[in-house]
DNA sequence: CTGTTAGCGCGTTCAC
DNA sequence: GTGAACGCGCTAACAG
C-alpha cells in the first residue's frame, strides 16, 4: 500500500502538500500540484479512507436501514436515496433489519461505531434504536414510519387518507362486509392505515366490526393466513382492504387457492404499489405511493441536516393515489 | 466521545487492558475484567471502529455489489449472503451498480479505500473492475456472471442447461417458431442462456433463426420492446424464451397489451424466479434458480477465502429447475 | 497477567 | 505557498 508519504517523497514535497492537492482545499502552486498528481498516478496512490475518517472523525457514507429488503417498496425507495446521495458526494450502504429490533440495533451500533455521516431508517417499531442515533448527534431521517417521542426529520405518506380512499372506494363499489388486514400493531403505518379504513366505514354510516380486522406481519404469508382466517367467518367478508403490497398478494393467493372469485365474491384493494399489478388477473386495485420520491426527499433532508445540524426537525408528507383496477369492480 | 483511555482511567487500568477485555483475545484477570466492563457501562463506551480498522488495516465489513437492486433475484440472493455473514461476524453493506461499469468502479474504489474485508460482486460485464480487487489482494467472490480472465472464486448456475430445458419444453409443447430474448452481449449469463436455447433447437433438428433472437437489457422495458419487435416479424413467432425474470414480465406485458393470447397464440417460458408467477394469468412457466443458496454459497466461499487467502480459486455451479405452468401449455 | 511504547495514514494547526 | 510536528483512537509488540 502506498501512503501519502511515498507520494510526497516521489514528488519531492511534503505530505502536507500532497494532502492539499488531494483535497483541493488550500491553494497549491500549480507546478507543484502537477508534480504531485503525476506522482500519485505513477505510484497508483489511493488515499486510505479509514485513516482519513479517523482524522476527520467523519465518513462519507450514509447508512440506509430498511426493514425488509424483500419488499419492492423499500428497494424502489433506495433508488431515490442513491441518486441524491451520489450527487451530494456520499455513498450509500444498505442494511436490512428484517423488522427485527435486535438486528436494527446491530446496524445502528455499526453506524455509530463507523462514524457514518448520516442515517436514513425505517424503524422496526417499538423497540427501535433511532433515539440512540439522535442522542449521539448523528444526522437521521426517519422514513415510512413515525418514531415515538423523538424529534427527527421524517418523510411519510398520507397513510390514513390513502386507506380511507381505498376503503371508501370498496364501499361505493357496493361491498357490504369489508375486512381489513393491517400490519403489526407496533408500526405507525399499520395503525394509520387501519384508522383510515375505520374512518371510511364510519363516514359511510357503517359499523366497524372488530371480527373483520386482522393484524398480520406485512408479509405475504401473513396476508395469506389472515385472509384464510377471515374466510372462516360466517357470514364471510365480501371485500378486503390489505394494508401493504405483500399482504395484498398473500390475500389474493389465498382467495385464488380457495377458488373464491375476485371481484365477484370478494373484492380486493391494497395499499402500496405492487410490481406487475396489472399482470395479475384480475388486475389489482392499489393505493400507490410515490416510492422513489419518498427516498429522494429523505435524502434531500439528510443532506440539509448534515450541513445545518441545528435546523429544527421537519416532517414531510407525500401523497398517495388510488388506482382502481379490476379487483374491486363488480 | 469517550475513548478507551477514559475507560482505562476510570477503571484504574491501562488502555491495553481495556482493549483486551473488549476484544476478548488474551486473557485478563476476571476481577479486572469486571471492573473494566463496569467502567465501559458507566461511561457508555463504544469502541471506535474507524480507529480499530486503521490499526488493524482491516474492517469487519463485506461489500456486496449487485447490478440491479430492483431485481428480486439479487435481493433474494443477498438474504443468503447476510445469514452467513452474520454468523461469521461480518456485516453486509449492499451497493447497487445498476449495470453501469462506472458506478461499479466507484464502489470498487470505495471497497478498496475502506479496506473492506471482502467483496461479493456480480460484475457489470466487459468494463468490470473485479481485477482491481483481485490485484489488490482483496478476497472476492464473483456471483451470477463469469468474469473474463480473472482467477477468482465463482458461484454460478447451469445457465445453458436451464435455457435448454425451457426451450426444449416449448418444442415438446408443439411450438414451431420459438423466439429468444436474451440479455446484453457482454454478460456471460446472457450468452450462456442464448446458447442453451440454440442447443435445444439443434437437438430437435430445428434451425436457429437469427431473426428470432433479440438482445435486450435484462429489464422490463427491454423485454417489452424486444417482444414488440418480434411480433412485427412475418410470420411471427408462436413462442418466446426470455432469459431473465424482468424481461419475461416485460414480454408478457407486451403480449397482453397487444391482445395476443398466451399460451394459445404465443407460448412463454422465462429464466429466473418471478415473484407471484403463479398469480399472473396465465401462470408463468419459469426456470427457477436456487437464489438464496447462491448467496449462501458465495458467502461461505468468501469466508473461506478470508481465512485461507492462498487457496486456489474454486467454481461452484448450482442447478436450476424447470417449473412448467400455464403459459407454455396449449 | 499487565503496562509501556510505538505506530497505523492522514489532515491540520502553526510557524516560516 | 509550504513544511514540521502533532494527534485522531486503537492494538500489537515488547518488557516486566
Amino acid at each position: 500500500m502506498t501512503t501519502i508519504y511515498d507520494v510526497a517523497r516521489h514528488a519531492g514535497v511534503s505530505a502536507a502538500t500532497v494532502s492539499r492537492v488531494v483535497n483541493g482545499r488550500s491553494s497549491v502552486d500549480p507546478a507543484l500540484a502537477e508534480r504531485v498528481r503525476q506522482a500519485m498516478g505513477e505510484l497508483k496512490y489511493r488515499p486510505n479512507a479509514v485513516a482519513r475518517n479517523l482524522r476527520r472523525s467523519q465518513t462519507t457514507l450514509w447508512a440506509v436501514i430498511i426493514s425488509d429488503i424483500g419488499n419492492p417498496f423499500f428497494t424502489a425507495m433506495v433508488r431515490g436515496v442513491e441518486d441524491v446521495a451520489q450527487k451530494a458526494g456520499f455513498s450509500v450502504v444498505l442494511c436490512n433489519s428484517d423488522e427485527d429490533p435486535a438486528k436494527e440495533g446491530k446496524y445502528v451500533t455499526a453506524a455509530l461505531n463507523d462514524q457514518m455521516a448520516g442515517v436514513i431508517i425505517s424503524p422496526s417499531g417499538r423497540g427501535t434504536h433511532v433515539n440512540r442515533l439522535v442522542e449521539a448527534g448523528v444526522p437521521v431521517v426517519v422514513i415510512d414510519r413515525l418514531p415515538r417521542g423523538v424529534a427527527v426529520d421524517t418523510v411519510m405518506v398520507d397513510n390514513e387518507h390513502g386507506a380511507q380512499l381505498a376503503t371508501g372506494h370498496l364501499i361505493e363499489a357496493g361491498y357490504e362486509r369489508i375486512a381489513c388486514v393491517t400490519g403489526p400493531r407496533r408500526l405507525s403505518t399499520a395503525a394509520q392505515r387501519l384508522r383510515g379504513y375505520q374512518r371510511a366505514l364510519r363516514a359511510a354510516g357503517r359499523k366497524v366490526r372488530t371480527e373483520l380486522i386482522r393484524f398480520a406481519d406485512f408479509r405475504e404469508e401473513g396476508g395469506y393466513a389472515a385472509m384464510a382466517d377471515l374466510l372462516r367467518q360466517d357470514p364471510r367478508p365480501d371485500a378486503v382492504f390489505a394494508a401493504n403490497n405483500l399482504m395484498t398478494v398473500g390475500a389474493v393467493e389465498c382467495l385464488v387457492d380457495q377458488g373464491v372469485r375476485i371481484p365477484q365474491e370478494v373484492g380486493v384493494a391494497g395499499f402500496d404499489n405492487i410490481p406487475w399489478a396489472h399482470l395479475v388477473r384480475p388486475t389489482l386495485t392499489t393505493v400507490d405511493q410515490p416510492t422513489y420520491e419518498l427516498g429522494r426527499t429523505a435524502a434531500l433532508l439528510l443532506a440539509e441536516r448534515i450541513t445545518e445540524p441545528t435546523r429544527p426537525a421537519s416532517s414531510v408528507t407525500l401523497h398517495t393515489q388510488l388506482h382502481v383496477r379490476e379487483s374491486s369492480r363488480r
